[in-house]
RNA sequence: GGCCCGUUCGUCUAUCGGCUAGGACGCCAGGUUUUCAUCCUGGUAAGAGGGGUUCGAUUCCCCUACGGGCUACCA
């Protein structure tokens, strides 16, 4: 029988989620997914001095922004709740006193000054400070001292941590789902703080704590945190805990330069790193955002789930379904992926041809009344003629706004180019020409025009460039013939009048 | 510094020992669109270096180099 799939992303919220995140995110979720499990969300927030004021919110809205929602979380119990560590408090302790119980940790009333003074020390002569099997003896800790000392101390309430007490002279084997197999030496092992002084467990133990009481049967995360997982491993053990299974991602790397892909290198080059615009509560800094910057959810996911994962054929347009059918952990890479944004425009471009033109004219519409424009004109077929120029909604205003304002002004350059001496007067035998079209469609429009073209001999440039700057401004748009259709021929002939007129 | 992970076109990547090393982004050139963009076609460009193993290594092993991560009472 197998067991229910369970995974779990557990974000900290200091801040807004950054699109390395939201891939930790994605990936837990298709996978979830893919095998009919259960895509949890955990606030890790055992650190009560980093907790950015709506920061979580920031969270659960740029999932559900991705159409990534988690199953079971902050507000959505599915029985293993509370989904915020800080409101599971109380659950940790025990486990830190089982481990001191059973020999697998210990108290540490060493001070943060006197470590520091100890790891100054250390450096001065060119070596590191490991708090472990080397040196804990000659600390200040429930090994060294006596168990009354301890007792006194413990009574006196005197400030400790409790240290897990990383195993000697055996090596561990590992192993990651991305990686395979990894051999530690537990030698070289520190022993981490498990519960700190505030009463509060760190990462670590309560990550194991909530992943066992969650069921959590996958972990999914940043490769940040594979230094960390032979002590994980260590924790089930000692807890006597079957372990999960650990897959660690690659990290998503700056597009140029060294190091991992930060706030900065968006606020440098131009592009958003999250995919909701933030502001900084306390500094009001704006940082821009995927959605605001007009990328479509589905673009965005396409994008991310390339960095470090494919599919194995030669596809790259997915949807979100699509890739929960095809994911697969075992296609993950190893190596750190560099950012690129210009590939993002190039999802986002290849998203939107996707979009139906109904749902286009929809947001255009919005587009349309923000700036207090009714028509009568058929927005729809409007959309139709323009989208495929498109990347963002926000393009499409540029590329129609002729359909619904007369030029009020000529491209300069391309005025010089195409209006010549005679060109007034064909626009004016044009517009005659027009205005005997009973049939006002492009096709027959089309045919009309063109047959006095090639009847008098004149050549087409030297009209269809002065009728394109007459209807649009400028030598740009989509066909003619078809935009003439659309305003209708009234409009059209008076286009051709007001231009002779300008001109 | 120590430990761990990694290394194919500029970038994202394919290749489960047989390679004329494939695709995509970008860039360049041509074509379509009697405009512009889109689009189409073509081109550019790569397995870090050195040792092994093997009939044969991009692929497996070792070393070096380089890149990344971790090294907090942060996650």
């Amino acid at each position: 029988m197998t067991k229910n799939i369970r995974v779990r992303f557990a974000p900290s919220p200091t801040g807004p989620l950054h699109i390395g995140g939201v891939r930790t995110a994605l990936f837990n979720y298709l996978f979830a997914k893919k095998n009919n499990g259960t895509f949890i969300l955990r606030i890790e927030d055992t650190d009560q001095n980093r907790f950015v004021e709506g920061a979580e919110d920031y969270i659960t809205e740029a999932l559900d922004w991705c159409n990534i929602p988690f199953d079971e979380g902050p507000g959505k119990d599915g029985g293993f709740g509370p989904y915020r560590q800080s409101e599971r408090k109380h659950l940790y302790k025990q486990y830190a006193d089982q481990l001191i119980k059973d020999g697998f940790a210990y108290y540490a009333f060493d001070t943060s000054e006197s470590l520091d003074a100890h790891r100054k020390d250390h450096e001065a002569k060119g070596k590191t400070f490991i708090y472990n099997w080397h040196n804990r003896e000659k600390l200040d800790n429930s090994l060294s001292l006596s168990e009354t000392e301890v007792n006194d101390k413990l009574a006196a309430d005197e400030s400790y941590v409790i240290r897990f007490k990383s195993p000697q002279d055996e090596t561990l084997h590992l192993i990651d789902e991305i990686r395979g197999d990894i051999k530690i030496d537990t030698n070289i092992l520190d022993d981490k703080i498990l519960f700190k002084s505030d009463g509060m467990p760190t990462y670590h133990l309560a990550n194991i704590v909530d992943d066992y009481l969650m069921k959590i049967t996958h972990v999914i995360r940043g490769e940040e945190w594979l230094p960390s997982l032979a002590l994980h491993v260590l924790l089930y053990r000692c807890l006597g805990w079957e372990a999960p299974k650990f897959a660690h991602l690659p990290l998503i790397l700056k597009p140029v330069g060294k190091g991992k892909l930060s706030k900065r290198d968006g606020d440098k080059m131009g592009f958003p790193v999250f995919p909701l615009q933030w502001q900084d509560p306390k500094s009001q800094d704006i940082s821009s955002g995927y959605r605001e910057d007009g990328y479509l959810p589905e673009a965005v996911i396409n994008m991310l789930v390339f960095l470090g994962w494919n599919p194995g054929t030669e596809q790259e347009l997915f949807s979100l379904d699509e890739l929960i059918e095809e994911f697969d952990l075992k296609r993950v890479n190893k190596a750190g992926a560099k950012f690129d944004p210009e590939k993002t425009k190039w999802f986002q471009q290849q998203h939107i041809q996707k979009l139906e033109s109904k749902e286009l004219s929809s947001a255009f519409k919005t587009i349309l009344s923000d700036k207090n424009i009714s028509t009568n004109l058929d927005v729809e077929k409007i959309i139709e003629m323009v989208k495929e120029r498109a990347t963002f909604t926000k393009d499409l205003w540029d590329l129609s706004h002729f359909f619904f304002i007369s030029p009020s002004e000529y491209d300069e350059k391309a005025t010089k180019k195409a209006w010549k001496e005679d060109t007034s007067n064909l626009m004016h035998e044009l517009t005659r020409i027009l205005n005997d079209i009973t049939d006002f469609s492009g096709d027959s429009i089309s045919g009309v025009v063109k047959g006095w073209i090639t009847g008098k001999e004149i050549g087409f440039g030297k009209v269809m460039m002065p009728l394109r700057i007459a209807l649009v401004g400028s030598l740009q748009g989509p066909d003619l013939f078809d935009i003439a259709e659309v305003i209708g021929k009234k409009e059209t002939i008076q286009r051709i009048e007001n231009a002779i007129e300008m001109n």
